[in-house]
DNA sequence: GCCGTTTTCGGCCCGACTGTTTTCAGTCG
């Protein structure tokens, strides 16, 4: 049977042998190793068969000389001789079981052999058939409850998984709870936890931290919060509830002296934990949600910093946990000086409601009322880049368009900056789709009105990442174009990016400078937080825009700062932290793909 | 099986919860 290699895959392998080992009762590192190994290949921020094809699958932490062996045999072969070794004797069923929540590689294997389960094809029916004549509950082991347990599970695997939230969505649910529980008096300390925290793109459910002497107090307040539909967990220090919307929101409550360890250890990540636990233990000590325990007593610690510097590092900001290096880099106090929403001095990428027929959608609000808004965040520069004209435009009527746009930012120019000291540069932009044969939708003649220009792809994703990096690096290669929006086409939650050739595309736009756009959208948040790495790895320069189609979304701007972050950017790295004396220069055209760096 | 600011050998993260138990194993985050 050929099975695609993709990183999911040979993440589930990984899992099946340590399951496997763990029916055997193999060495309990051992099978630490396969489900550390498998953690990683999930997380690996590009293919494995890819490094693989590199020669350098052992820089995968958590892949030795062993593994590397194993899967470079999974490559070739298609097969691994040593796991078949491994899963020999074993029913195939009980790999079926362990997508059964509650259930493990001991309990899957006995359900199997207790109930003489072995093919891997029906076994969750006939499992379903056997628990509901009330066979499994005879088991030794095995009770009414659990029995019922494991129905609950079989019933839960059918329905699809809950989706998880968008940032942008998590965020502002969060911060309507936290506004909440805030006016409590008790109410000491409160921030959220976990992926939110970390600023992910996507959130499963909702943790929320509270420093307080009065845990009862902050509890019984949570539990009566507006839209609550059911209350799952109320105990002495933590709870859970379902919202009416189907959310999930945990409470954690902790005494003020020890906040700083509960805030460390849900915010994770679980691997960075992992990472830390590590540390403290060479030192001696254990670390766990309550602090550093010695045999003497546990040390507490009020706030995170503290507790960091116990373990010999600065603080390390919670979007970069993700044990990707940031552990090592705080070490060594290298941790990058990340950017922040107010070191941006600008945004290229709004759509007015400016008339005329374009080819995607208009914006909502008036080209005055975004400039006003943008003067009161503290813009010193705003473009406004419409989509291009609709092609069923004559090439006159296009260019009769841009240029009435043109005059029109002219007189704001004008009129915006008349009366007043603070000033703001408005720009002639112009989103332009990027055809499928790398074409530019609008001419040559019609891209000289423009201050800047942003290609981008809007339709037409399906195609190989061969022609798509030839149909990207074509659309970049005017020199009006000064940014690649939206670079990967995602669509959170919707639509996969397209693959590309992006060490190709860096090198390019590295050279000619051009900059990748971090659109803030909160279905796009695109590039992607890993891409954004690599590209800040590679010298590419990057810009963070919003892609406001209305006035209120020029607020949307934190998020794509907080996808910048996690990708391990500094102001250097985002060209719109640049004031307007330096990025008018960045905007001239250059000559002859010379860089002005 | 992995890994190295005390180690190429000898270590390897922590606690909560649950069910079926009379002290713990398995699962989970």
């Amino acid at each position: 049977m050929k099975v695609t290699l993709n990183n999911q895959a040979i993440s589930r392998l990984l899992q099946q042998v340590a399951a496997a080992l763990e029916v055997q009762q193999a060495d309990r590192f051992r099978i630490i190793a396969y489900q550390r190994a498998a953690v990683a290949v999930e997380h690996a921020t590009a293919e494995i068969k890819d490094w693989w094809d590199e020669g350098r699958l052992t820089d995968v932490p958590g892949i030795g000389k062993a593994l590397a062996t194993h899967l470079d045999e999974l490559f070739r072969t298609g097969k691994v001789r040593h796991f078949a070794s491994i899963f020999r004797g074993l029913p195939p069923a009980m790999f079926v079981f362990l997508d059964l929540s509650g259930v493990g590689a001991k309990t899957a294997y006995k359900l199997c052999k207790e109930l003489g389960i072995k093919r891997a094809t029906g076994a969750l029916a006939r499992l379903e058939t056997a628990a509901k004549a009330g066979k499994v509950r005879q088991l030794e082991d095995f009770g009414e409850q659990s029995e019922k347990d494991l129905l609950q599970a079989l019933a839960a695997l059918k329905k699809p998984a809950k989706k998880r939230m968008r940032l942008v969505f998590a965020d502002q649910l969060a911060q309507k709870i936290i506004n909440y529980l805030a006016r409590n008096p008790a109410v000491l300390k409160i921030d959220p936890l976990g992926s939110l925290r970390r600023q992910t793109a996507t959130v499963g459910d909702i943790d929320i931290a509270v420093a307080t002497q009065k845990p009862q107090t902050v509890i019984k307040n949570f539990v009566s919060f507006p839209g609550t539909k059911k209350i799952l967990i109320q105990g002495s220090k933590t709870a859970r509830i379902v919202l009416a919307t189907g959310q999930q929101v945990d409470l954690k409550t902790q005494s003020p002296d020890a906040y700083g360890a509960l805030l460390q250890h849900f915010t994770g990540s679980k691997q960075h934990n992992i990472h830390l636990r590590e540390i403290a233990q060479k030192k001696g000590w254990s670390l766990s949600e309550y602090g550093l325990k010695r045999e003497a007593g546990t040390k507490k610690f009020a706030d995170e910093k503290s507790l960091y510097q116990a373990l010999g590092m600065p603080w390390i900001p919670p979007e970069l946990r993700e044990d990707t290096g940031e552990i090592e880099a705080s070490l060594k106090h290298q941790l990058p000086k990340l950017i922040q929403l107010n070191d941006i001095k600008g945004d290229l990428h709004l759509h007015s409601d400016f008339k005329f027929k374009t080819s995607h959608d208009l914006g909502e609000s008036p080209m005055d009322s975004m400039v006003k808004k943008a003067r009161e965040i503290g813009y010193e520069y705003l473009g406004f880049s419409e989509h291009n004209p609709s092609t069923t435009n004559t090439q006159k009527q296009m260019i009769k368009i841009i240029r009435r746009k043109k005059e029109t930012i002219d007189k704001l120019n004008y009129s915006m900056n008349k009366n007043t000291q603070k000033q703001i540069k408005i720009l002639n932009g112009l989103e332009i789709d990027i055809k499928t044969n790398g074409q530019l939708a609008v001419s040559d003649e019609a891209l000289k009105l423009l201050d800047y220009a942003i290609a981008s792809v809007h339709a037409h994703f399906q195609m190989s990442p061969k022609a798509m990096t030839a149909r990207l690096l074509a659309g970049l290669n005017h020199p009006k174009v000064k940014i690649l929006g939206h670079p990967t086409g995602r669509q959170i939650g919707t639509r996969e990016g397209y693959e590309a050739d992006w060490e190709k595309i860096f090198s390019f736009c590295r050279q000619r400078d051009i900059w990748l756009e971090i659109n803030a959208w909160p279905e796009r948040l695109d590039l992607p937080d890993f891409l954004v790495r690599e590209a800040v790895k590679n010298g590419v320069k990057l810009i963070i825009n919003s892609d406001s189609h209305a006035l209120s979304q020029l607020d949307l701007l934190p998020y794509g700062v907080a996808v910048a972050r996690r990708g391990w950017a500094q102001p250097k790295d985002i060209i719109n932290t640049l004031p307007w004396s330096a990025l008018s220069v960045r905007l001239k055209p250059m000559k002859g793909g010379e860089s002005t760096k």
